[in-house]
DNA sequence: CAAACTCGGATAACTAATGTCCGAGATAAT
DNA sequence: ATTATCTCGGACATTAGTTATCCGAGTTTG
């Protein structure tokens, strides 16, 4: 029960994008962060399939953000990396064994799976509470000065 | 970001010892629910580590509950098996790379951080409302008949 | 006192996540 | 228009975690 490490990239990518313009390359966003090129593109093709980002190619190309901050969840990028799938999987035990309840009494889930999915929307309904707007804006009041648009401006600039 | 399967059998596993006064093997269990005895062994000794059921050797053991059902919550046992460590790990990516934060900025988490460990407090809430009682009392609810008196009878017998 | 049955931890097989590579395609400059 | 370069995209090794299994230590019962 752990969330891919490849998570907490994405959603530090998506939240860098929002001040940047035009494409930003896999590899820049990498250098940014310092992780790994190779597998951090690997992430940014899940977005892209998701919908979240959109991939230009050629000489000046990237990822680009394709709605507004204020339209992306962080729940919309954790689904985009691991998935919609619930995280709890009911292989209907109790049908199984000598006390095996019969199937036409199990057209729904049980109270063990009604719990768990409960729980697994709990979850998620807080993920959707907070946009990736939400996280730039108190990402500005945590730290002194214009770390946003400094960032910003590191992807622009040219070279290293 | 999928919940290990053995979560689901201890579950189970603590609803049915709600109605053994003796104590049940793991063979036993296996049989019930048709599933791998080995395996399930160790689940149980998870839960035995927790402190949430007793073992008793011998030869007539087997795996006791310490509690009553009302005070054991599906996060006691989702937590004995999967561990109470949170489903997201912050590597602190924003004190590496060109843009790094210097440390003394960092020492609470970072907005990606506490949303996630928001999400994941939100997550363990809602298990922490279910008890092993409720989930019993759902059981009689659902089905027709007095199934969970069944299963305590069965437990108790001897043969197959 | 002995035998049988129980749990407990240490040990393999398998699956999924992690990390890497090179080719297809498009853009920009020539 | 062409060429060269830079981009993404999917296919390929490697590693860690889960799943499944076995045999020894300990205890109760007859």
């Amino acid at each position: 029960m752990k969330l891919s490490g490849g998570v907490e990239w994405a959603v530090h990518c998506c939240v860098v994008l929002t001040q940047a313009a035009e494409p930003v390359p896999a590899a820049r966003l990498a250098e940014l962060h310092q992780v790994s090129a190779t597998y951090l593109a690997k992430q940014l093709q899940l977005l892209s399939r998701a919908g979240l980002v959109r991939s230009v190619q050629g000489k000046s190309g990237g990822y680009v953000l394709t709605r507004p901050p204020e339209q992306i969840t962080t729940l919309d990028i954790v689904e985009a990396i691991e998935g919609s799938q619930s995280t709890y999987v009911c292989t209907e035990i109790r049908q199984r064994g000598p006390m095996a309840a019969p199937p036409e009494a199990c057209t729904a889930p049980c109270a063990i799976a009604r719990t768990m999915y409960a729980a697994d929307r709990a979850w998620r309904a807080a993920l959707r509470e907070v946009t990736v707007a939400d996280l730039c804006r108190s990402v500005g009041t945590d730290y002194d000065g214009d770390v946003m648009g400094q960032v910003g401006a590191w992807l622009s600039a040219a070279g290293s």
